[in-house]
DNA sequence: TCTGGGGTCCTAGGACCC
DNA sequence: TCTGGGGTCCTAGGACCC
């Protein structure tokens, strides 16, 4: 048996907790630079807001309807998340964290316990731990466990708990779920599927694994097994990661190198950072540019260049030069540019790393040096020291117009409880 | 005026080997 | 006249997830 525990809304859920103002208010959180609505609350999907839909298409509709629109607070969000996890991850010794809201238990052993019971302890636990609403599905298999949250979140009566015992506990419920609503079945395969004539979960149920195999791959097939009940999916290691991104798109269009240098520069020194938070060394480095692809008008570029280094590195002042070199090789004069970002490529743990005679591994990552920064900027915050190719322009600055404080990472930002 | 960011996995096809 | 069989590795592109 698994269950997947899903947060209501996180994001907005997280914002509820420290403005509390905002229960029962259409509420909905942007993408970074104000961009698209990425969260909504009941109310905000109710009045019909759409999930990535771009909210300058909806202004009228959160005039009308005093939507109160949230730019994003990921450290908020990544900080409530981690609160959320360590209290859910007490509850099996197996589990699989699975994306910022959400986690897999492994429930083996578990049974012959009531576990509608045991769902809504869960939910009361977290709800009284952090105050975020949680939805809990337990089923055979991940994929009914994903179709059982699905329904907790939808069907009031369920009390945020629904138990698939066995695949045949589910099938009654199979042909709500539209094909597209299937973990793993995405736009595209679920038209294809739908020419086929599947177009919800017991029509794809009742295919034949071995016929999906030929007719599509071997992810759907799994997905029809798991739909039978046979669990093709286990818990998955937290492996870590393969590459490291970081990307923005700017506030305002760009058109002088520099400024693109001190984007492209900055995003490769938090790229940097992170890579030596995980312990890791990173083989190569891609640098992308692009322009505005829904600008009409203005003439379109893209374009980006993977570099290797020479050895793999987590030095700053090695991914910085090649960050610089890899734009320089891109950059074309002329155009408007409205996102950029680096890649870290390929990266190896610590103790994989091959060691090369002819060079002295600690002097080439400049090590004390790194590791002074690093010390020196977590003590007195971000970006208390950078280096100079950095710059202080910010020409390319985000939009975030209405963010809330970081109540819970900044000692200056907590939340303030007055009586009166 | 205005459209996010960060990931993973699978597959087909090409290059190469003997 | 006539040109095999069996394999691996790498990469780009496309699909998916939240």
């Amino acid at each position: 048996m698994f269950a997947l525990i899903d947060c209501n809304n996180f994001y907005v859920s997280c914002e509820r907790v420290f403005n509390p103002k905002l229960e029962g208010k259409p509420v909905v959180v942007l993408s970074n630079n104000d961009g698209c609505v990425v969260a909504r609350s009941n109310e905000a999907k109710a009045l019909g807001f759409k999930m990535g839909e771009p909210i300058f298409q909806r202004r009228d509709l959160v005039r009308a309807n005093k939507v109160v629109v949230l730019s994003s607070n990921f450290r908020l969000y990544g900080d409530m998340s981690g609160r959320v996890m360590t209290l859910l991850s007490g509850f099996s010794p197996d589990y699989e964290i699975y994306s910022i809201d959400e986690i897999f238990l492994g429930l083996k052993g578990y049974e012959k316990w009531d576990l509608t019971e045991y769902g809504k302890q869960i939910r009361e636990y977290i709800l009284q731990g952090t105050r975020l609403p949680v939805s809990v599905g337990i089923a055979p298999t991940k994929t009914l466990a994903k179709i059982a949250n699905f329904f907790a979140k939808r069907q009031v009566y369920l009390g945020g708990v629904q138990v698939f015992r066995q695949a045949s506990d589910a099938k009654a419920k199979l042909m709500h779920v539209d094909v597209e609503d299937i973990w793993g079945i995405g736009r595209k395969w679920s038209s294809k599927l739908r020419q086929l004539g599947i177009c919800n979960a017991l029509d794809l149920a009742n295919a034949s694994a071995i016929e999906m195999r030929k007719k599509f791959n071997v992810m759907i097939a799994k997905t029809v097994l798991e739909l039978q009940g046979t669990s093709c999916l286990d818990l998955e290691e937290v492996a870590p990661r393969k590459n490291i991104l970081v990307s923005r798109s700017f506030g305002y269009k760009i058109e002088k190198f520099n400024d693109l240098r001190e984007a492209v520069t900055n995003f490769a020194t938090i790229a940097a950072e992170k890579l030596r938070g995980q312990h890791s060394y990173a083989c190569g480095i891609m640098v992308f540019v692009r322009t505005n692809p829904f600008s009409q008008m203005a003439s379109q570029y893209s374009n980006s260049i993977c570099l290797k280094f020479v050895k793999e590195t987590n030095n700053t002042v090695v991914i910085l030069k090649s960050a610089v070199l890899g734009l320089q090789a891109i950059f074309r004069q002329g155009y408007q540019y409205k996102k950029a970002g680096i890649m870290l490529l390929d990266l190896v743990s610590n103790n994989t790393s091959q060691e090369d005679f002819f060079i002295d591994h600690d002097k080439l990552n400049n090590k004390v040096l790194m590791d002074a920064l690093d010390e020196i900027n977590d003590k007195y915050g971000k970006k208390t020291i950078q280096f100079a190719v950095c710059g202080v322009r910010k020409a390319w600055g985000m939009h975030q117009e209405n963010i809330s404080p970081a109540y819970t990472t900044n000692w200056q930002e907590l939340l303030i409880v007055r009586a009166n």
